[in-house]
Order: structure tokens, then sequence, then C-alpha cells
RNA sequence: GCCCGAGUGGCGGAAUGGUAGACGCAGCGGAUUCAAAAUCCGCCGGUAGCAAUAUCGUGCGAGUUCGAGUCUCGCCUCGGGCACCA
């Protein structure tokens, strides 16, 4: 091949380096404070370093990297950085599975995967980059905990955990599988241990209210985060107990459905409820039913799915409006006791699952309502019906209300009776929150010390500020079973802070949901000695993008969202800074076929994507010629085999194809599946772009500008439509237009400067998807400087305007013509032009339309 | 179990309540070539028909509307979250 022809193909490998070298040489995404200019921070979710980027990371930090991009062309000081969310258990599992010490398995994945990233091509400022585990890093974040702590923000409580009896550990959810350590094997238990909260819960009105002010978060996360919230209104008051044992005389309990306390059938408790524990102390029968529910994991979703346990203590209280009435005391394992008052009345009436409690432990049903309409059709929950549980907002009929009228929605039934029982002196009305404290202690040792010691004298002393950080010792080792901290030799034994008297150090260590509650706000001061610095803060919070995974939707979103308030109680983010994410995109994920045989056993034994084959029998395993089971658009995992690995594209396509592919298929937040002959047409059209761009060069164009004006308005649509995309977060449609845009350039007639022109808007346009081709045509095309410096093309609007338009005729709501008419044709003039028309006048068969129905621009409809 | 989403050709998907299937992939046909690769051009939802065209069609079932992929209600399937995975 001649020298000439090499240069006329995308040789990425060659461009690629180059173009990023020259990004670096001119500084380009160094983030720069400059009060002159607006700015805007896009940031993309900072990766855990498992070591290996995934497709899934490219299309993310993909989709920041085209915003910021765009909004830089746009004119913005663009703040645009990563980091690492470097905490965390994985590095402990390594450390025991393989030896080696959590820092230095960190450490080595953060610059692995730093190396992988660097080549996509990233408008990144690394001068910003830091790793939570960084001493400079948590250093600050305990300067914080000890101010959140001395403004109140944070507690002691005692709290349940998994425990792995034989591993001495508290084990993580999924940890637990069916009940056992995953390691050990091991029955867990439920153990309680006094551990630190935040006191995120007096917040949970405030963050449910200023969930509103959101406007640019999907509507389904502020949803997700309401329901998580959870607030409620209820009747909380109680139950006098017959008997029960001493300084326990009533069981209080909570209800948002007081309407129905006349349906009740039994009373509920936690197995950890108070009452609970002092009749477990002289009933063995008891201790051993509390027992085995503690065997339980700590899981909401293990309770909920467990089957619905309950014990009766024997126990009898009193109905408040009828001391006669006396009803059964339970303890139950589906009662939570951090929710309400740890107690419940149990109406199986209108309750799924107080009705399979009822059932099993032949406990009276009373329906308290019923449909209003009393020609429903209906089966009673008494007569083995399902328990009849209608919307609050749907009118029903009380057969035994105590408050309000007969027919009323459920809403109405709930306030009278919180009104009905507040005047008969009976409860009182509240307003409770599903929303629990959040608990930050870790019993872990890769995680950020929490820098406080115990005393015997002081109790528990914060440790001073000039000494901190409190480091994480570096001589530990994991072969023996629990946390190193707390069998290390010298690292727990400190004088106390502030009598000096021999103390020892918290071992816990935080959450690494703390780590990733502020890091964004760091970003804008990375390297300084306080947490943040005003100045910066002020200038570039908040984050005016955010990207990242729906997963995230409820915990690390909320966690943040609360850590922002308590940064500005204690003085480090300004008061703008209590919302800290402007906006919100939740991108999908990226999927892959699965490809699995049998085993003789009937076992599943998965394939590498490189191993199968497809050929007309079917897809088969290259080396043995077995046919292949293919699983479709499964989530991608390395166990099942199906990861795709970036490095593997970028190798042999660049970095411009696998952005273009990331973007292209699928719209943002919906899942993408990654297929190799879609990376395929990815290079081949980034490969006629250039080609285009090289011919025109090379040879000028081939004909005349009978087209250049037509090719001049086609590319001013260009640049609304996919501006539009950008915008609106659908680079699929944006890109779609690209691939459109191209085909017109390579059709029209067009001089080859009118040619150019269109090429340099197309580079321009290509560039935050594919910033190094977009350098490449710029500079062949003779663009000045730097593509990513040149300002985003603006369209002009009087060449959007089209003159005429096709309006469809529908006959009743079914296409049966066109006509073409003037853009601006009024009303009269179109009508007169449908009635003329034959399928009308067919239609009509000589009689006038029903209806005559025109939208402007868009549609006519005749109604026959 | 509870909360939140998603479902459109062979495939990925497009579509302010207004022509369903833009754009891409795969497939089919053609040009170029000694041949191939690469490239270029055309066709491409189902059914009936030579065709014009008709008819069905956006997971399933109802409903609102002149008009529904889009809005409402009830289902089905798949995915995310459920507080110590990150």
């Amino acid at each position: 091949m001649s020298r000439g022809s090499a240069m006329s193909r995308l040789n990425p490998s060659e461009i690629e380096p180059k173009w990023q070298a020259a990004w670096d040489e001119a500084g380009c995404f160094a983030a720069v404070r400059d009060p002159a200019k607006p700015k805007y921070y896009v940031l993309e979710m900072f990766p855990y370093p498992s070591g290996r980027i995934h497709i899934g990371h490219v299309r993310n930090y993909t989709m920041g990297d085209v915003i910021a991009r765009y909004k830089s062309s746009c004119g913005f000081s663009v703040l645009h950085p990563m980091g690492w969310d470097a905490f965390g258990m994985p590095a402990e599992n390594a450390a025991m599975a393989s030896g080696g010490h959590p820092k230095d398995w960190t450490y080595s994945n953060i610059a692995d995967m730093r190396d992988q990233m660097k080549p996509l091509g990233l408008s990144i400022d690394w001068s910003r980059e830091f790793a939570t585990c960084d001493p400079e890093y948590y250093a600050q974040q305990q300067r914080m905990f000890i101010d959140m702590l001395d403004a109140g923000l944070i507690y002691r409580k005692a709290a349940v955990v998994n425990w792995d009896p034989v591993d001495m550990t508290v084990l993580a959810n999924e940890q637990v599988e069916q009940g056992r350590g995953w390691r050990s094997g091991a029955l867990v238990e439920r153990r309680e241990l006094t551990q630190w909260f935040f006191r995120i819960s007096d917040f949970a009105e405030e963050l449910l209210e200023a969930l509103d002010g959101l406007e640019n978060w999907p509507e389904k996360v502020r949803l997700m985060q309401a329901n998580w919230i959870g607030k409620s209104r209820g009747l909380q008051f109680a139950f006098s107990l017959i008997d029960g044992p001493a300084s326990h005389d009533r069981v209080e309990v909570y209800t948002t459905r007081p309407d129905t306390l006349m349906g009740a059938s039994f009373v509920g408790i936690s197995p950890d409820h108070p009452l609970a524990k002092a009749l477990e102390k002289d009933n063995p029968e008891i201790a051993a039913f509390c027992a085995e529910c503690r065997r339980m994991g700590t899981s909401e979703e293990e309770l909920e799915k467990a089957e619905k346990k309950g014990f009766d203590t024997g126990l009898r209280v009193r109905h408040p409006f009828d001391t006669a009435w006396e009803l059964p005391v339970y303890i139950a394992n589906f009662i939570l006791l951090d929710y309400g008052t740890g107690a419940i009345f149990g109406c199986p009436a209108h309750d799924a699952r107080d009705l399979e409690f009822a059932r099993k432990y032949d406990l009276p049903v009373t329906s308290t309502y019923a449909p209003a309409d009393p020609a429903a059709e209906f089966v009673a929950p008494e007569a083995g019906g399902e328990a009849y549980v209608p919307l609050k907002s749907e009118k029903v009929r009380y057969v035994k209300g105590f408050a309000g009228d007969e027919l009323q929605t459920g809403e109405q039934g709930i306030d009278t009776a919180i009104a009905a029982c507040e005047e008969a002196g009976v409860g009182r009305g509240v307003t409770k929150f599903r929303l629990r404290d959040w608990g930050l202690s870790r019993q872990r040792y890769w995680g950020c010390p929490i820098p406080v010691v115990h005393c015997s004298a002081c109790g528990v002393v914060p440790e001073k500020r000039e000494n901190l950080p409190v480091r994480l010792p570096d001589d530990v080792s994991f072969d023996l079973p629990g946390n190193p901290l707390d069998r290390h030799p010298t690292w727990r034994d400190v004088p106390c802070p502030s009598c000096g008297a021999p103390a020892k150090r918290e071992t816990d260590t935080m959450d690494t949901f703390v780590d990733s509650s502020w890091y964004f706000a760091r970003f804008t001061a990375p390297h300084a000695d306080t947490p943040t610095i005003a100045e910066e803060a002020d200038y570039w919070m908040n984050v005016d993008q955010y990207i990242g995974g729906i997963e995230h939707a409820i915990l690390h979103l909320l966690y943040s969202r609360f850590f922002a308030r308590a940064m500005h109680l204690t003085g480090h983010l300004p008061e703008k800074s209590k919302e800290p994410f402007e906006a919100l995109f939740t991108q999908g994920m990226v999927t892959h076929e699965i490809y699995l045989t049998r085993d003789e056993n009937g076992r599943p034994v998965y394939h590498l994507p490189e191993e199968v084959e497809r050929t007309e029998a079917g897809v088969v395993v290259k080396a043995t010629g077995e046919a292949v089971e293919v699983v479709p658009s499964a989530k991608m995992s390395k166990s099942k085999k199906n990861v795709v690995d970036p490095v593997e594209i970028v190798a042999s396509y660049g970095a411009d194809t696998a952005r273009w592919f990331v973007m292209s298929d699928s719209p943002p937040e919906r899942d993408v599946e990654w297929t190799a002959a879609g990376a395929e047409a990815a290079f081949k059209h980034l490969g006629r772009v250039y080609r285009i761009a090289f011919e025109l060069k090379e040879a000028g164009a081939p004909e005349g500008g009978a087209e250049d004006t037509a090719l001049e308005r086609a590319t001013h649509r260009a640049i609304a439509d996919v501006t539009e995309g950008i915008e609106g977060f659908a680079f699929n449609t944006s890109i779609a237009k690209l691939y459109g845009f191209t085909n017109t350039i390579a059709k029209y007639k067009a001089s080859a400067g009118a040619r150019a022109q269109a090429m340099r808007v197309m580079a321009q346009l290509m560039s935050p998807m594919t910033p190094h081709l977009a350098e490449e045509v710029w500079s062949m095309l003779g663009g000045e400087g730097l593509v990513a410096r040149a300002p985003w093309p603006k369209a002009d609007p009087a060449m959007l305007v089209e003159d005429t338009v096709t309006l469809p005729i529908q006959i009743n709501g079914k296409r049966r013509g066109e006509i073409e008419v003037a853009k601006d044709a009024d009303k009269a003039t179109v009508e007169a032009l449908v009635l003329a028309h034959d399928a009308v006048v067919k239609a009509l068969d000589g009689g006038q339309p029903k209806k005559l129905i025109v939208v402007p621009g868009r549609i006519v409809n005749v109604v026959a």
C-alpha cells in the first residue's frame, strides 16, 4: 500500500494520541475560575476502582464529556473532574482472598484504570483528581465529622447488625446468603452494637419539601425519594395492657389507618420491642421465638419476603373504645422496631399481610368498610375473600366506622377518625416518617477512621483538630477473623485528648457513603487544607449536571442532599448548595448477550463473546462446534463472561468509535446492548466522514455549485437538530441527524467551498462525541486553531424555514391522502383544498363533513 | 412482599395527542473489480394483490378523543432499589 493511500484512511492509533497531546499542551481542560465567564460544572458519578474500566463507564463518562465539551464551546468555564470512590469492602476481600494490602490493591487499581481511561480522550481536568482513601481527603472528612458532632448532627445509639459468629465480623446484607455468612457458612445472628448515626431524620420534612424544587431531576427519582422518606399522618395511641410484666401497663401503637380501629383483631410487637424483651426473660418459649426472629437478616426485603410468623404472648390488651373487648398480643417477625413505635394493631380485613397472619392464627376478621356501591361484585374478607384495600381517595361505605359519614373516602375516614380519637382522649394525630437515621459505623479496616477516643473518665472525646488525620495504620494483616484495627498492638492505645489519661481509639470506620456524600464539593478545591474554600465553592458550586446510574436514585443522592445541608450548617458550603445537584440524569446500563452451554450435570458453562461464532446453523463454540444458548441483553457480569472490555475496543477501533457507538444506538436513560456489528458500523461511518474530508482536501469537489444554498440550509438544519439533541440528552437522535447530514453532503452537488464549510460544521457538531476525528477534519479543511476551542455554531432561523408543507388528510382518523400547501396558508384555503380532494369528495359522496379539523402545519381530519 | 421504571419491524431504536417505523444494523438486489476486500446505488413491518391499493399492526384487555405508541384504569413480562455492595 502506498503512503498516500495509507493516509486516505482513518487511522485512530495515529491521530488520537496526537490530538490528546495537543489538548494537553494547550491546557484545554484545566478548570479556571474566571469570574468574567459563566461556569458549568459537569460531574459523572466517580467510579469504584475495581481495576478494569467497563463499557458502562465509557458510556457514563462519554455522556459527561459530550456535555462538558459542548458547554465549553458555548463559552462556559467548565469544571469536569474525576476521582475514585476508593474505600470499601472489595479491597479487604481481595486482601483476605489473596493476601496483599488493601491500600496497595486500591492504588494499583487506580493506576490501571487511569491508564485505561486516558486514551478515551475525555476532557477531564486531571489536576483535580483524588481518591477518597487519600489521607488528605479523609483528614477533611474527619474534620467535618468533629464539626458535625459539635453541631449535634451526630449521635450514638444501639443498632442491630448481621453478625457472623465464626468469622467474628459484621456482614453486609449482600454477604448474607440464605441466612448464612458467605465465607464461613455460619448461621448469621442479629446483634446489637452501639453505633454512630447522622440525624438525617431531623431533616426528613425539609428533604421531602425541597424535592419540589429539583425541577431538572427525573420525576421518578423524586418520587422514589419521596416514598423513601415516607411521610405519613396517623394516630398514635396506647392499648392498656392487662396484667403485663412490671413497668409495662400499655402498648403504644401507631397506625396510618385509624378508621379501621373497629376492625382490630390483634396487637403485634417487634421481637426487639422492650415488652418482648421483658417477656423473654422468664419465658423460654418466647425467648426461643425471639431468638429465631433474630436469626433473620436485617434487610427489610428479607423481613418482607419471609413467612409471616407470630407468637401469642398470652397477654391481652383492652380496646380503647370498648374496655370489655380484649385483643391478644403477638410478637411478630415482620414488625420493625425502628418504624413507628415498633408495635401495631392488625386489621386483617384491610391489610393483606394482617389477613395472612389472622388466617394462620385463627384470629377474627372484621370489615370496617365495604365498596360504596352495594351492587358491586365483592367477596368480603370474612367470607374468604381477599383483603379489601381500595385507594385512599376512593369512596367506601363504612360498616363499622366510628367517625364521619357512612359514605366517605378513606382519606376523610382517617381525618375524622383522628379527630374523634383526639376528642375522646384516646390518642393524638401525629406525623411520622419512614426515613431512619443514617448509621455510619462500619466495623471494618478499609474506611475513614472515626476520629474519636473513648476515655474511661471523660467518655467519648473527639480527637483534637490539630492531630488530624487519624491515619489508618499500614501494618495490618487479614489472616485472622475480625477487624484488624481492634487487635492492632499500638494504634488503639492513645492518650485521652481531654485529660491525657490512657484511652482507646474508636475502631469503627465510616460508611463509604460518607466519602461519596461530599466529593463533588471537594473537587472545587481538591488540595485545600480545609474541606472546601469559600471562593472556590461559591464560584463552582452547584453541580450543573450530575450523571450516574439509576441504582443511586435513593441512598447516595439522599445522603448527599443531607450532607450538603450538614456542611452548610458547619460552614463548609454556601446556603445555595443545600441542594448540590441542579440537574440529574440517570443513564441505563450497557448489556450484552450471554453465551452458555451445559455440562453433563446441566449446569451452565459460560463463554466469552470471542469464543463463539455465528454460523448458518446458529451460534456455536468456535473450538468445539457445540451449540450455544444465547441469553439476550443481560447486565454485564464477570461470572457470566459477557463483559466487553473497552480497552480492546479502543485498541482495535479507536476511542472515537467506542464513544460514537455508546452514544448512538439507545436513548441514554435506557440500557444499551453492546454488539460487535454496532461497533463495526460506527467505525465505518467515522471512516466515511474522514474520507469525504480527505477527498475534498485532495481533489476539491467533483462538480459545480448548483446546490450550494440547499447544502447551506441543510447545514443550519443539522446545527439546530444536533444542538437540540445534546441539550435534551437525546444523543442518539443527534447522532441520527449527523448520519443524515453526512448523506446530504455526499449527495448534494455543491462547490468545494460550500462542502468545506459544511464539513467544518460537521467537525464541530461531531466534536463532543468524536473529538479526535473532529480535530483532524477541522485541521484538514482549514479550521482555525483547535475545534475544542472553537465557538459552537449557531443556526440561522431564517435558514430553517420551509416554504411549503405537506399536510396529510385523514378521513375519520385514517390517512387517505395529502396536500401541499404554503407554510403560512390560512385555514380557509386549506379547507377549500381539502374539500376538493378526490378522496374527500368520494368519502363525502356529495354530503357535508360532520366536522373538519385543521391543525395548521400538521394534519387535517375530515369526520364524514 | 413494598416502591420506581421499561415493553414499537429480524435487531438497536425515532415520533410537541396529529402521516408509526427517522437513523443505524442485519438481509436482499445492483454497480465497480479478473476476483475479492473496501466503496457506491436501490429495496426492505405482516397479510392479500401484477399493480394501484386495501387491511392488520407499538406487551395484553378496557376506556377518553375527530384522532392514542403517547393520556386513564386493570393485567403480563423484564429491569432498578429496599437502609452494611458501590
